[in-house]
DNA sequence: CTGTTAGCGCGTTCAG
DNA sequence: CTGAACGCGCTAACAG
């Protein structure tokens, strides 16, 4: 198989034209004749021509790629993001580049580095848990390239940011175990720099408080809410003999890791003890009727941020205004009467 | 906030040196002084300096990126793929760009067309159900870009692949389920086109005719295996008062839809149906004890595609000979004394 | 409508 | 060890 090298030049020389001509004539340029353009697509797709991009965006000094990154594209929530994301974007004409950075901001640096070398339009994002501040995102500002936090940002308030209203959760799903008759609720909690878990637990904070009831520190348990964590964390409950009736987790991950480790103890769930994950994640419908949760809108979520982002791409001069969008989430409650 | 317009020129200006010195400099040539180095270092952290790559790769006609196709991040399956192949890559000083294709064999082509467009240095790819052979692939060949399949290929045996051992797993499976007593085992079967569900199929067929168990036509519900598809057949199932004591499912989505219709109709799964699926999602572990999982090494594979992919990279020039890799598979069955 | 010229930012000759 | 010049492939400006 022949190795292609064909460049526009190419294909002039093989029509006798300029090789200007030929890239008008293949972005498909106005001025243009008809009838050189058919020749010289004709010819491009005889010589086996592939454009090369590369030297397209060094030459036009712009690139139609966004980068996002996450912290895990398994993660349910960040991948409906995505598709929401990637929907947007090819709507609008760009490609998406996706990253993840595993939690850490090690990695997270690493690939805005990349990102910013390789000159994308633009970047979502959505920290990592070691990430306590902005630093590592200079490179972009001084690279000029926007970006907009979706989901998890810093509690620093500034930058453009695409939110759900966390405090309005976590105080849902308090209140939904409340009135489930649940009065010594446990929260899994995770990184308090992280804006979404700190308010999450000021939702859950406030709903103890307009019901009554008593705030314990003992009945906070803090992690990175790994499946893992989640699966100790019920542990430490059950052997600590702690009085507890519901289960308030800040993420789904944890609640499925706790829901495991209680179905082996053989503790049935739906009538010892009531959970509420927050995401989205399907296998909540399926695994037990006990797991209320918190949807998370990922999909529509991810359209957004990137209209957000596109925005500032396309008004790179003139600066706009930072702003925040915040979306709402609700609680879906499953049908427990099925065994 | 100013944008950065920092080029080696400008930092080769500011000390009164040449560009081409500076380029050395940032590459970390043998042939300049340690000291001017310092100083240009110096120099381009002030400035702000941050390299172009897409200048550099024009420049140098090559990339340290390679492209991942996948039908979808979300399934587990894919995105442990992903995970091996990111560590892999990382490793050898690649980057990697994720694409899905959401089963579409459009979108494949589009994925393709850009990949080749950007250069990227090879592609890795598990092809759409849509896909029903390789044209699309031409791209990529006449670029000289290398390519290799990973658990999804289509039936022709060509280029290079890297497979789990699907005959076996299909057969394995339907051994498991015999060996458990059951006599009428239902198929949940995918587009036979593609290498891994004809083979799973067959491995089904080897394992009743070797155990004196008849094949029936009407045994076998062949769909695209999406979560609905398993749902419906269920649903199917049982209206169709089919005489069915045990189900293998092609893949885990599909297996998950089945059971899910099942619980809602309240056919408790462990005692009545015996299930076993085809992933390594980790749903399984938790769903219901019933569902026993052929395990499929994601991460592992990843890896090993990776490197099979870089050494054809390296060694663009001399074409080396094709081969195809593969992986075994293992059965992982679920402890079904605990409730 | 088409050709000419110049240059995006960088790396690699080749001299010195 | 460093500088000057050229060109990767493409496109924008200006002629004509």
């Amino acid at each position: 198989m022949e190795i292609n090298k064909v460049t526009i030049h190419d294909i002039a020389k093989a029509l006798g034209i300029d090789s200007s001509t030929v890239s008008r004539a293949l972005n498909d340029s106005s001025r243009v004749t008809k009838k050189t353009k058919d020749k010289i697509l004709k010819k491009a797709e005889e010589l086996g021509y592939q454009r090369n991009l590369l030297a397209s965006n060094l030459r036009k000094n712009v690139t139609n790629t966004i980068g996002v990154v996450v912290p895990r594209i398994s993660r349910h929530f960040f991948s409906s993001a995505i598709q929401g994301i990637e929907e947007a974007a090819y709507q609008s004409g760009y490609n998406v580049i996706i990253c993840q950075s595993l939690e850490q901001l090690e990695r997270e640096k690493n690939i805005l580095e990349s990102l910013a070398a390789n000159r994308v339009a633009g970047v979502l994002i959505s920290i990592s848990m070691e990430t306590m501040n902005y630093d590592h995102m200079n490179g972009l500002k001084q690279g000029g390239i926007p970006f907009v936090f979706f989901d998890r940002h810093c509690s620093i308030p500034e930058n453009n940011n695409v939110l759900i209203d966390d405090f309005k959760g976590g105080f849902d799903a308090t209140q939904h175990l409340i009135d489930k008759g649940c009065k010594n609720i446990v929260h899994f909690s995770g990184p308090q720099e992280l804006g979404i878990y700190k308010n999450r637990f000021d939702g859950y904070k406030a709903a103890l408080k307009k019901n009554n009831l008593p705030f314990k520190d003992a009945y906070v348990l803090s992690s990175r809410l790994m499946e893992q964590d989640g699966f100790e964390n019920a542990k430490s409950l059950l052997e600590n003999v702690l009085d507890f009736d519901g289960i308030f987790s800040a993420n789904d991950v944890a609640a499925i890791g706790a829901m495991k480790y209680l179905l082996n103890e053989g503790i049935k769930i739906p009538d010892d003890v009531a959970i509420v994950g927050f995401s989205n994640e399907p296998i909540s419908t399926v695994i037990n009727p006990a797991l209320t949760t918190i949807n998370q809108p990922g999909f529509e979520m991810g359209k957004i941020a990137t209209d957000l982002l596109l925005k500032q791409v396309k008004n790179k001069t003139t600066l706009l205004k930072t702003q925040t969008i915040i979306l709402d989430s609700n609680l879906i409650e499953r049908d427990s009467s099925k065994k």
